[in-house]
DNA sequence: TCTGGGGTCCTAGGACCC
DNA sequence: TCTGGGGTCCTAGGACCC
């Protein structure tokens, strides 16, 4: 049997990147992409990097920098970022169809049956037609495991001379590209893990190889054991090409500025929980099981507060007025007046498709009677004209509740108004 | 003034049952 | 004086990912 082969490709800067293709002007400098609400940094050009500014840092914290180094913020515009990314594996779709979509920027293939082919010339050639094509820069890292993919993807991207692709299947000097990654720059690694292995002197990707297995199984569960596995060349982690059907749907936003009463925070939880609701219909499903909370600002030296409560409703729906009503007993019971909330959020669980839900003799379940209609009909009129056209009094001024976003470039690629001109 | 949002998986421990 | 043991289900919390 032989040994699968998987390459990880990953869009560079992803979002900065989306932001250049549309204004060429930006190659070269840099450039930096906000939160929801334009709060921190989420995503940063190599140019900003280089300036030593770390994702997470709070925009208004580098305000000053702008002008000195010709920084250029901008809010997410995630219309556009999805819609390219949507392109982007349309075109890797093309070279193999084993693929799994794994996040906005990135995707694994399957390359098994193609370890005739010198895949490092494979992966430049599927480099240089994204670039061609959509004008993005990816970086392929190709391996025997999804790990080792995903760590040859991290040499990719910093070692010049491998043009932009990199392939660690039995590769000479195996251990010493290892001994280079710290293991922080290990998926599955994170913060509290890699201090964890420093503390305890493993401190690469090769002594994490090598660690005993009882300790990694005691200390970092099966799943750490499983990141060792595949270190060593044994595939644990397979291909999803099918995208598992999701198991919670979470809505929620910090506010722009802080809100103090219960009508106000009705009003922003109600509009959240039409969006969770019109994502579950989306996904033909249903869920029976509810959760608000609420949350003050925890960077202020303020009174704090914080709370949650759930709801388990008597059948699963996707019936927006079902979950409204659920939404306006919960705020109500764990609002507590004279605090400064910064935040609310509405979850939805213990989802199951639709045609799974039960009927009910003596009630009108989410699936009989006119329900459904109504809400596909509100989501149609939502799709063709703009979210929140058609909607729902509870949210009264909700419509306000709209982010921040003072810097957002057009939706060059979605918007018929914003699709760029081209002079003679 | 201004500090994101949306997900998954695993385990320990309690409740409950026989 | 003696105070079981094993199985299952659920939930909270902690870790991770992008």
């Amino acid at each position: 049997m032989s040994i699968p082969r998987f390459a990880l490709v990953d869009c560079n800067n992803f979002y900065a990147a989306c932001e250049r293709v549309f204004n060429p002007e930006l190659e070269g400098k840099p450039i930096g992409i906000l939160s929801n609400n334009d709060g921190i940094i989420v995503a940063l050009s190599n140019e900003l990097k280089e300036l030593g500014i770390k994702r997470g840092t709070p925009g208004f914290k580098i305000r000053h920098l702008l002008k000195k180094h010709d920084i250029h913020l901008f809010s997410s515009n995630y219309t556009l970022y999805g819609d390219l990314s949507s392109r982007v594996m349309e075109s890797l779709a093309k070279f193999t169809p084993d693929l799994e979509i794994y996040s906005i920027d990135e995707a694994f293939l399957s390359l098994d049956g193609l370890e005739h082919l010198d895949l490092n010339a494979y992966g430049r050639e599927i480099r240089t037609t994204i670039k061609r094509w959509l004008g993005l820069p990816v970086s392929i890292g190709i391996g025997p495991t999804k790990t080792l993919a995903k760590a040859a993807n991290h040499v990719a991207k910093r070692r010049k001379e491998l043009k932009g692709v990199f392939d660690i299947t039995g590769h000479p000097e195996f251990e010493q590209i290892l001994t280079s990654i710290d293991v922080i720059n290990i998926w599955g690694i994170g913060f509290q893990y890699a201090k964890l292995l420093h503390r305890n002197g493993v401190h690469n990707a090769w002594l994490l190889s090598r660690a005993p297995q009882r300790w990694i199984k005691k200390r970092m569960t099966i799943v750490g054991l499983r990141t060792v596995m595949e270190l060593n060349g044994i595939s644990c982690i397979d291909l999803e090409e099918k995208a598992a059907p999701r198991k919670e749907i979470v809505s929620s936003k910090s506010f722009g500025k802080p809100v103090t009463t219960l009508q106000e925070l009705q009003e922003a939880a109600s509009s959240y929980c039409i969006r969770a609701t019109e994502k579950l219909r989306e996904e033909k499903q249903a869920a029976s099981q509810i959760m608000v909370y609420l949350t003050t600002n925890r960077f202020k030296n303020e009174p704090q507060y914080a709370n949650f409560q759930s709801i388990r409703l008597p059948l699963p729906s996707a019936y927006t007025p079902d979950f409204l009503s659920a939404v306006k007993k919960i705020l109500k019971y764990i609002y507590r007046e004279g605090y400064k909330y910064k935040k609310v959020g509405v979850m939805l669980s213990d989802i199951i498709p639709r045609e799974m839900v039960p009927l009910d003799f003596f009630a009108p379940t989410y699936l009989d009677d006119r329900r459904l209609t109504i809400m596909e009909c509100m989501d149609n009129i939502n799709r063709k004209m703009g979210m929140n056209k058609l909607t729902f009094a509870g949210i009264g001024k909700a419509r306000n509740w709209k982010m921040k976003r003072e810097m957002l470039t057009p939706h060059y690629t979605t918007n018929w108004k914003d699709i760029p001109l081209v002079r003679a």
